[in-house]
DNA sequence: CCCCAGGCTTTTC
DNA sequence: GAAAAGCATGGG
């Protein structure tokens, strides 16, 4: 299935939702669909799914397992012939992390998943997740390997926009404001002022897909161009934060890069990707170059 | 002590 | 309009 390690694709960033396996660590655990998955990879290129289950959302698991690691794209298209002209050397750096998948994951997790990453270290998003999880998932008992433990699912938008401020605070690195943002946002989902099913309609411009995300207090251009990304397999979006800022500007010598970071900065910057990469799957390989950008140049090797 | 972390909102010029 | 301050905490 892959090159890279599977570690890389789930640990990259763009989901915090799977875990090491709390009593193995050969394995890597989340809850899909209500139901436990594990993976374990194995030799070569290979990898171990671990279900009871048979059909995930009503999709054969095989089926489903093609979907979320996004199989079905030809990574080959991912960056355009013209890049390894004009970067040959980058493209050397490059060539290990083509394999990286994008995964397609659940809008609404993925909604409230980043609007808890402002500011602050990975690390800290994904304690903040955890604690969300932990506190207003669903409790899920879950035996494996001959273990036995309780996993939580992630928390409905019902849950979340009954909760509390200053108690949900608590799973927001004590931040009340985006506490209440997400419990604001989790009750425009359940009126259905926000329909995210239909904003997986890809016929809607990335403009006004952003523009529309991003009239929900808590989630600006950067966490808009993220839930398209990896909960609306939107692979043209392409959210722009400090590390991509970074190797704008150092990789391809960004102009916008170096201003202070604005709206209009954060257009001018998502202009110029669209000319260096295949504006189709700009996204796709942005989230290539940032984890190529964190472990390579940045030396970062823990999430 | 400083600055930086997958930013956004509010305030100030 | 753009720029700066405030939010909050952990790590280097």
């Amino acid at each position: 299935m892959c090159n890279i390690s599977i570690k890389d694709i789930l640990f990259s960033g763009q989901s915090f939702l799977w875990n090491v396996h709390a009593f193995d660590k050969d394995y890597y655990c989340s809850i899909i669909d209500s139901s436990p998955v594990f993976i374990k990879q194995l030799s070569g290129n290979e990898i171990e799914i671990n279900s009871t289950r048979n059909e995930f959302y009503g999709v054969p698991l095989q089926e489903f397992i093609r979907t979320y690691f996004s199989l079905d794209i030809d990574t080959c298209n991912v960056f355009p012939e013209t890049f390894l002209l004009s970067h040959p050397e980058l493209w050397k750096l490059l060539e290990e992390y083509f394999p990286l998948r994008i995964l397609r994951q659940d809008p609404f997790e993925t909604m409230i998943m980043f609007m808890c990453a402002q500011g602050i270290g990975m690390h800290l998003i994904r304690k903040q997740v955890a604690m969300l999880t932990e506190n207003y998932g669903e409790a899920i008992p879950v035996t494996f390997k001959g273990k036995s433990l309780v996993l939580h699912n992630f928390p409905t938008p019902q849950r979340l926009a009954a909760a509390d401020p200053f108690t949900l605070s608590r799973c927001t690195n004590n931040n009340r404001l985006r506490a209440a943002n997400i419990i604001s946002a989790s009750r425009r989902i359940v009126e259905g002022s926000i329909d995210l099913d239909s904003l997986r309609n890809k016929q809607m411009p990335l403009d006004e897909l952003r523009l529309t995300l991003s009239q929900n207090s808590g989630i600006g251009f950067k966490i808009a161009d993220c839930i398209a990304l990896f909960g609306l397999g939107r692979f043209d979006a392409f959210p722009i934060d400090t590390h991509v800022r970074q190797y704008l500007g150092t990789w391809f010598k960004s102009a916008a890069a170096l201003r202070s970071l604005s709206p209009a900065t954060y257009l001018m910057m998502d202009a110029e990707a669209r000319t260096l990469l295949n504006p189709e799957f700009a996204g796709y390989a942005g989230h290539i170059l940032f984890h190529c950008w964190r472990k390579e140049i940045k030396k970062l090797r823990s999430f």
